[in-house]
DNA sequence: GCGACAG
DNA sequence: ATCTTGTCGC
């Protein structure tokens, strides 16, 4: 483990060697790099993830000149790297309603009280923000290692076998042909949006006009999170906040089109087909990634429209389907109560000029949007009177 | 034994 | 899913 300030001193000294302005916030920190990258030819970016309170933060650096001899010095601070300690210097802008925290422009903070670094509109600035130092021995230490938070503890599959079971139960009930309505009036997309620190989620559904594709209603519901992510189960993670807002819309759709696979799935029970049988709605899995299976990625033509069959278990599972020419194909699959011709079909039509559905773009923007709203914090409230800065 | 693995 | 920056074209 390496001290914070210890790590954030060697990382400014380096940087800012001949100038020497710090600011000693005295904030208790936990967390762990998350990332290093390079980020061009000569730049690395160190992004370090933290957990500060019950705030969700991210700290960055540039490295400047990775070629050089330098780099060799953050060999140490490694991926995973854990840190624990103090910050040290840093300062704080406020780009479009999100907290930024800078070392880079650290200096220009200090001389001009007001930063617009590259070409960055810069709101506010300010140090207070840590001004309530909490006593370190009360201070709640958030364990924010990935690992913990969504892999750790759930290696195991035997501790969902329940959940096993239940999928071979609901594959015997999947419907695979066309039993639509006459008439599809409405089309939903579904999502779920994550805060990590919070640990909530926010489900939405989103109804389409099925002709034009207006929006003519959502629902929302926000829950805590309490499964975790795994590939296989992961319906059993974002159904229920989308069974609650299902309840809250007055115009039931006549086809649902979810953001994930149907029948492309290990047992032959994704979301898609999950929440199909539970709504007894016809659903649409059309998700970005493969899960499951294989296809002729030679074969596949480069327009929209083309497609190869993905198979799985000797069986035709879904469809890469290209929506756009030169994009990246989607993958389609039966959700329920559908065929897989018409489920592309219906793809097809939802995405006349973009990759994703219309529906999924609808639903992931308002999902997005409303936990940024529901998470933002106010972190100058009393910087709302004018006087503040003068 | 190891890699892959929707969101 | 979450996070970041850069570039291009309307």
């Amino acid at each position: 483990m390496i001290e914070f300030s210890e790590a954030i001193n060697f990382l400014l000294l380096d940087f800012r060697r001949e100038e020497n302005l710090y600011y000693y916030s005295n904030k208790p920190y936990t967390g762990l790099i998350k990332q290093i990258s390079g980020y061009s030819d000569y730049d690395i970016l160190l992004l370090l993830k933290c957990v500060n309170g019950n705030l969700n933060l991210v700290y960055k650096k540039y490295i400047i000149n990775s070629k050089s001899e330098r780099y060799k010095n953050f060999e140490y601070l490694g991926e995973g790297t854990e840190l624990h300690g103090f910050l040290h210097g840093y300062s704080l802008t406020k780009i479009g309603g999100r907290i930024d925290f800078r070392f880079d422009d650290f200096d220009i903070l200090v001389e001009k009280k007001l930063v617009d670094a590259k070409g960055y509109r810069v709101d506010k600035w300010s140090w207070r923000i840590f001004d309530d130092i909490p006593n370190m021995e009360n201070e709640i230490w958030v364990d924010n290692r990935e690992g913990n938070m969504e892999v750790g503890g759930y290696k195991n599959d035997t501790d969902f076998l329940p959940y096993y079971t239940l999928q071979n139960e609901m594959r015997e009930k999947v419907i695979k042909e066309d039993r639509l309505p006459s008439a599809i009036k409405y089309i939903a997309g579904v999502d779920v949006a994550y805060h990590e620190v919070l640990q909530k989620m926010v489900g939405g559904i989103v109804v389409l006009d099925a002709e034009t594709l207006e929006v003519v209603e959502t629902a929302l519901h926000e829950m805590e999170i309490s499964f975790p992510y795994i590939p296989g189960l992961f319906s059993f993670r974002e159904i229920p906040p989308l069974l609650e807002a299902y309840k809250k819309l007055n115009i039931k759709p006549d086809l649902i089109v979810c953001d994930a696979h149907g029948l492309a799935h290990p047992q032959g029970v994704g979301m898609a087909t999950h929440l199909g049988i539970e709504l007894d709605i016809p659903t649409i899995g059309c998700a970005k990634k493969r899960l499951v299976g294989y296809y002729d990625k030679e074969a596949l033509g480069t327009q929209r429209g083309d497609s190869q069959s993905l198979i799985w278990d000797s069986q035709e599972a879904g469809k890469a389907l290209r929506t756009q020419d030169n994009i990246k194909s989607m993958f389609v699959s039966i959700g329920h109560k559908i065929s897989l011709e018409t489920a592309c079909e219906w793809v097809l039509k939802l995405c006349p000029n973009y990759r994703l559905p219309e529906t999924t773009r609808a639903v992931d923007h308002l999902v997005n949007q409303v936990l940024k709203e529901r998470t933002d914090f106010n972190l100058f409230p009393e910087d709302d009177n004018e006087e503040a800065f003068q």
